[in-house]
DNA sequence: CCAAATTATTGACTCTGTCAAGAGCACTCC
DNA sequence: GGAGTGCTCTTGACAGAGTCAATAATTTGG
């Protein structure tokens, strides 16, 4: 019987890439907690499997989301965040206040907002659409920039 | 008879802000080059009023965006960059090879895209939206990456 | 099991951007 | 038009995120 990582391995080898324990742990770190950070990846990687370098966390994190197994997301004022929800092209929703980051579906549809109006000659691929506002709980409780006076 | 410069510290001076040449000439650094760095607008700033710190060139940038008399844009890979365009968001694309930005018009409508289909009750303020694809004179260019065998 | 090639580690380094203290201006009020 | 007050600029240290480069360790095809 195969395990989790077995699949994970191959999963990894179909894309050419060498299935390292670095970079299952990677890969399972990012499915496991979506939209972390690096540095957040490093340190669950390190809860399971003891260490690992910062460099291999970046060169991992570099493969898996060149080869489309993994995504990044670079929000304004943030470090680069990761997700393992891939090929469906859905958008995300941040809260200004707390950073909190929630998925949202597009809203045109499945093969979405690639057509801008004008695409002046360019090939477009991606459209990367993020909304900020604020929470629920963010909104509810009192805001800290008004509370000093 | 009111100069150019005369009409840029009226506008600063309305949105409550001191009319200061450093504030002036990054204003008049950022209409004139949109989509420029910080960097870049320090140097047309040195060009123009001789010397100018990199901490006022980020206040300036930073009061001026906080008062909605230019914008800034992060996209992932690149530091800050800022336009004097305001008020109709519209969106960018850029090219993934050389990084060129244009302006593009937004799809949907005049004030758009602030509806996502659930908006797991945020309060969204901001659809921020981004195509990256491949200009055209980087797609008649030989690729750089394949060009290393 | 071995050799070649890919990956990981280590540590220095770069690039953007921020913080804090003091000096220098801009604007207001007389 | 001059002086005070408070905002703004300069200077220099600092921090976070990510990259580079050389060496050591693994993976994997044969």
């Amino acid at each position: 019987m195969k395990t989790v990582s077995d699949n994970q391995a191959d999963l990894l080898r179909r894309h050419g890439l060498q299935a390292t324990a670095q970079r299952l742990a990677v890969l399972r770190a990012v499915s496991e907690r979506p939209h972390g950070t690096a540095d957040d990846v490093a340190g669950a990687v390190r809860a399971r499997i003891g260490v690992i370098s910062r460099q291999a966390v970046y060169d991992a994190l570099g493969v898996l989301a060149e080869n489309g197994l993994i995504r990044r997301i670079q929000p304004a004022g943030s470090p680069a965040r990761y997700e393992d929800r891939v090929g469906d092209n859905h958008h995300h929703l941040i809260c200004r206040r707390c950073g909190r980051m929630v998925d949202v579906d597009c809203a045109v549809g499945a093969a979405p907002c690639l057509t801008a109006a004008e695409d002046s000659g360019y090939e477009i691929d991606e459209a990367e659409v993020i909304y900020w506002g604020v929470c629920p709980d963010c909104r509810e409780a009192p805001h800290t920039d008004r509370a000093r006076p």
